[in-house]
RNA sequence: GCCCCCAUCGUCUAGUGGCCUAGGACACCUCCCUUUCACGGAGGUAACGGGGAUUCGAAUUCCCCUGGGGGUACCA
């Protein structure tokens, strides 16, 4: 038991769930269901200014909202709380001290002022930008100069140069950095006490036993930091994994500065997606299954996913592709499912004019056409409406040619004929009045949908005859033919 | 600038030295079904970035180039 399995997935509450943040947190959920381990939310909220409760319900309602559900977190506690950064600053502390007492990180005096301008200089000069350690050995009257003057330190880890920090990615393979190449010595308790990022993870997943960090790989040069500091805490490493990141298509990175709400998770959900859809696509992009299977379930993806199977490269997001998934969706999930998750986008119309039964038809008649379910709203329109608008461009292409005319008053003739409760029965009694005028196709159907619905596309004729039912087709078949009149 | 990562159709990918005349999916086009619409079905267009090397044989291994991306904070 001790070789139990943990992950996690620890967004900082500095903006909304990013899509990125999502699959991140998929891939983790996907892999410790596939070995059996525990999944953990954690916040990542150090930095005081940018981060917010609304974000932080925003986060947890989105990925609940996909059913990514964790084992511990902030709202359901765990056995090792918290999973909040800020409600352990001093435990934090208490560790970089440690690491002060063994001489592996010490007290630095710079202002921000000072290191801006060693940043200038060095730029000035195209020199890298990095920290030249100045207060790596400072001696007691310096530092006695230093306090007073009323400087608060930082506390910064020494980083040993030159070496190699490498190690075996569980995705991308062997990676290598050279110590050098990290920016010098680094922050890890900043002045105001509070613990810097690269150092709270790794306490962090010290402490709640994390056992495979899995990220995008815009963290690769965080992770060579974060292994110096495993090291100097003489502590067990965890098995790092990176992703390649998700591009928009002009193959950039997708953040919320460049594409604002399209990188929001509840865009998505506002826009009628489904979180079925959201998960496969999000999972089928840079990871196949075994057997290529391209439709599969949260479940399915986890009895079969595995690390070493993710690709390496970055994939562009796709919207036309997720369309495609979501649309599926739409077609294949339970009818009384697909209603309850409708009804918000209908809650504009007098849903009590129809049965329950009728409700049920017209969202199966519907729901074929739909990319997303918001859509429903305007593909439902006509059957709530109290009188149809026929548009003038489909006025004048259709109700001004006689044989539009023709097939109205048949209708209205044989309305009689029609079993209202059937709706292929009620197809037939179109068919036979367009047999008996020689009308057929475009002629004979679209006049009728035009009156009906107001547009000449629209779900099953005989369908959306049967659900309006006897005195809707009537009066709008009359007004249509009050239209033909007035043409 | 420096460091790291990546490289198969427009997009997501399969492919781990011969099964590749490079397979599938989205999108697009054509046709079929539907006397309309949608769904569905059948086809089609379309890719191994370039150059070396290894090998009897390279999409697959190695090197270089090119291209793209990410990172380079007292942000996370």
């Amino acid at each position: 038991m001790a070789s139990e399995i943990r992950v996690r997935i620890a967004p900082s509450p500095t903006g909304n769930l990013h899509v990125g943040t999502a699959r991140t947190a998929l891939y983790n959920y996907l892999f410790a269901r596939n070995k059996k381990g525990k999944f953990v939310f954690r916040l990542e909220d150090t930095d005081e200014l940018r981060s917010s409760d609304t974000y932080t319900k925003d986060i947890i309602d989105g990925l609940k909202w996909l059913s990514l559900n964790w084992d511990e977190g902030p709202d359901i506690g765990g056995p090792y709380a918290p999973y909040k950064q800020t409600e352990k600053v001093d435990h934090y502390e208490k560790y970089a001290h440690k690491l002060i007492s063994s001489g592996k990180a010490y007290f630095c005096y710079c202002t921000q002022e000072e290191l801006t301008q060693l940043k200038d200089d060095q730029k000035n000069s195209s020199m890298a930008p990095r920290y030249d350690n100045r207060c790596r050995n400072l001696n007691q009257s310096q530092i006695d100069k230093f306090q007073a003057e009323g400087r608060i330190p930082a506390m910064r880890f020494i980083v040993e140069e030159p070496r190699v920090i490498s190690w075996h990615d569980a995705i991308k393979g062997e990676i290598a950095i050279n110590s050098s190449d990290l920016g010098g010595d680094m922050v890890i308790v900043k002045s105001n006490g509070v613990a810097i990022y690269n150092f709270a993870v790794v306490i962090d997943d010290l402490d709640m036993k994390i056992t495979h960090v899995i990220r995008g790989e815009d963290h690769i040069h965080n992770t060579a930091k974060q292994i110096l500091i495993y090291e100097a805490l003489d502590a067990p490493m965890p098995i790092f994994a990176h992703a390649a990141l998700i591009f928009d298509i002009e193959r950039q990175k997708l953040s919320k500065r460049k594409h604002g709400e399209a990188v929001h998770v509840d865009k998505y959900k506002k826009d009628g997606y489904m979180p079925e859809a959201i998960i496969n696509y999000l999972a089928q992009m840079s990871w196949t299954p075994p057997n290529n299977q391209e439709i599969f379930s949260l479940d399915e993806a986890c009895a079969l996913f595995d690390l070493d199977k993710v690709s390496k490269s970055p994939a562009v997001f796709d919207i036309q592709r997720l369309n495609w998934f979501n649309g599926h969706y739409i077609r294949s999930l339970p009818i009384q499912e697909i209603i309850t998750r409708a009804l918000p986008y209908l809650s504009g119309y007098d849903l009590g004019q129809y049965k329950q039964n009728e409700l049920e038809a017209i969202v199966s008649c519907v729901r074929d056409g739909l990319t997303t379910l918001s859509e429903i709203k305007e593909a439902t329109q006509f059957f709530f409406d109290e009188t149809i608008i026929v548009p003038a461009d489909v006025k004048e292409a259709l109700l001004s040619k006689q044989s539009s005319k023709d097939v109205l008053q048949k209708i209205l003739e044989h309305l009689s004929e029609f079993n209202f409760g059937d709706a292929k029965a009620c197809k037939a009694v179109v068919d036979k009045i367009g047999a008996e005028l020689k009308l057929k196709g475009k002629d004979l159907f679209f006049p009728v949908r035009a009156a009906l619905c107001g547009k000449t596309h629209g779900p099953d004729l005989g369908s959306t005859i049967s659900i309006l039912g006897r005195e809707r087709v009537r009066s709008r078949i009359e007004s249509a033919l009050d239209l033909c009149a007035k043409t």
